[in-house]
DNA sequence: TATGAATGAGGATTCATTCAT
DNA sequence: TATGAATGAATCCTCATTCAT
């Protein structure tokens, strides 16, 4: 052994110890995500009230001790995975918003991701019904909660952008962007729900199918945001 | 024992029944009432997993096991206040019909309708959440979601009549009514859910407040329906 | 590497290793009681069962493991707190061995001793409850149970040499002065622990007081250890 | 069918049901009884920790939700083995207060009873140690404790009447009944408590053994009670 | 029909202890 | 030696549902 080896050795360690946090960090994230991706397996599979904590551990070859390292209840487990879909609803929407179109042609892609997202991740949207029973409610706490919400509104912050560039650019009347934003979120977030809610408003009854529907909703809210002028009777037509 | 001693027994019993029926009849609608009041009491206040049938009992003041002849199970018995919640709804609307107005102006008083039914009964909206979890589902007969959907439509039916109306009378455009009956619903409803969903929506963030919000998608949806014409401008400035 | 580098190598690790040691021995002896001393306020606070290890490492910044370096078990942590609680009250009593007083005055100043300490740490008579629990017992080594006792002999040692200086000095009767002790020292625990017990005796039934209750003891220890009187000769028949 | 018959079945009815209603309450007992007597056999081996509520549930052949429908938690059983104890000894005191004995020998009777029932059932005093447990406390309802403590007056009640008999006939000095009572049981308590707390203690260092121990402690106690010579003028002095 | 005692599977959560680093 | 993440058995308790009366 030489000092020098030594000196290496220490030179070695800070290395090795600047690796092991990293490697710490990155496992932490791993495992964090593990569990999710369990989570979402099942809560998707078998709704809230049936799934155990048993079924998600099994999932992610964890103890279930483990899973609770990461998450405090069973409900903020849920509820991260509302936190996850609204994170990856935002990115899909961010990608619209560099795209060098008319606002209103803006809004027609906003719906196209919108839809696509949903139809990759119906599930998602089924997932939020439940927040809002109050039992659930008092087992989150209010940070988590307002990590959810934190998202939406970067979610509709990109509708509002969108809004404000029609607004600016003339082809929408001057209105409040941010009311708006939420008037738009709100309807487009409450049809999808809506439709999504139950097989048999979807498959039976309602013939109308979800596209067409969020297509429409948009025709008219574009309508009344639009500053109308000789090629109404174009868009009318269209929006039948 | 003869034919006519059994006869004689039949025509007495006949009376005797049909009064014990009648009565029975009367007792089991009542007691189902008294449950159903139970239940939604505690159901309203805690929500669909802290209510315990113990606690429903109690507030009818009978046995558990009673209950369970008149409803086969804890998520039927949720779901049957989503069918009343929707049944006394479908009332509501169905004053509406018969006012002597124009279409668009039926439309404004079936939000009227709405709305103020909503502030009256606004936990009915959060009722209808956890009907589309698989295992609440899974739990309630084909025949009690039927109720429900036909419950439903029979709303739709209300608004349905108003479009054909304002169809016919020429100030709505040729549209496929029930189509946009169903778009008019789900929309309406989807808002009022999506807002009673979250306090934190409600209350922090989205400043505007739930009537405005409806209004303003009426009017969008009005902008879409009514046949465009010399008046055009006007209603775009009160549609801000 | 020569032997000679190995000696010397040696040389100065053997002064450095001396070092070491003391420091390491110190380092053992502080560490010991840091984790007892984060064990006695959290253990007093919540009791055994209500206690976690988690709450005692949190207490002293140390791992939890690290404690299980320390103490084989939650149970021997708990019982190491008797050890002391014992000790101290040794050392307290000590200090009255060295006063030139009688014996009857030496047994008085025992309780004071006695009767302060219960005050300055009455949950050390709480702790005590605990031990005679068949499953902590069983998680306790017996090498610990019997340093225990020890303490608690080396106490009773303290009564035992005023009740023999007592007898050499002829004021008591000739008694078997280790018998003797033992009856004192249980019965002032006992009466301590009994009333330490429960709070609803110490406050709303048993309007004696604690104090009061010990002195009263003691009287009549003294009544029948005293050589007071010409009376003698009839007590000492009953007193066997 | 006659009326007659009609009538003797409602007689009979009434009949029915009384002997139901007691057969119910005579079944509820049994049930408490068999569920106090598994626990009894499982605390009694095993201590608190180690005890579950499944093992007891297997001992009395029930159901463990159906424990819970007599006890309110695994503490609340706990201490009404308590409760039980202390009712057992009362009973064993009572049989005392008949006799037609000088005060003093009354009281040597009680200790003989004591006695006894420490030796049937040495375990009851082990349970009580565990009831000052704050943790435990928390969990137990204020009315169970207050059961706990009529008993335990109940007990002393005996004492009490006992040292006021004494004092009536002339042969105790005049005291305080009450307070004397409770110094009296407290420190029988005590001392009993003290011993089975430890089998070191009992075994192997302490040879003094329990019933010597206790006639000891009245041995002294009547010393200091009993007015029996002339030299107790000066005795009265010292024992105030 | 009404009861409500009994059920017992099932659940979430805890926490003393271990062990690889 | 110190760590603290991981463990996973163990625990208490709940509660929808049943069924004998």
């Amino acid at each position: 052994m030489t000092v020098g080896h030594l000196m290496n050795i220490g030179g070695q360690m800070s290395q090795t110890q600047k690796r092991t946090a990293l490697r710490k960090g990155r496992e932490q994230a791993q495992r964090k995500g593990d569990i999710l991706r369990s989570a979402r397996e099942v809560f998707f599979k078998k709704g809230f009230l049936s799934t155990t904590m048993d079924e998600i551990a099994r999932g992610c070859d964890l103890a279930k001790g483990t899973i609770y390292l990461y998450f405090k209840s069973k409900e903020e487990l849920y509820i991260s995975l509302m936190v996850e879909g609204l994170g990856l609803l935002r990115d899909d929407l961010n990608t619209i918003g560099v795209l060098d179109l008319q606002a209103d042609q803006l809004l027609g892609e906003i719906l196209g991701v919108y839809f696509a997202f949903y139809q990759k991740n119906p599930q998602y949207f089924r997932i939020m019904f439940l927040s809002s029973q109050p039992d659930v409610r008092e087992r989150v706490r209010d940070e988590l909660m307002q990590e959810c919400l934190g998202r939406a509104v970067e979610c509709m912050q990109v509708l509002n952008e969108i809004i404000e560039k029609g607004t600016r650019s003339g082809i929408f009347r001057k209105v409040d962007s941010w009311s708006c934003a939420i008037i738009v979120w709100t309807t487009i977030n409450g049809i999808i729900t809506q439709y999504e809610q139950d097989p048999f408003y979807r498959c039976e009854i309602l013939k109308v199918n979800l596209e067409e529907m969020l297509r429409a909703a948009l025709e008219l809210a574009l309508g009344g945001l639009l500053i109308n002028n000789p090629s109404e009777q174009g868009k009318a037509k269209s929006a039948s």
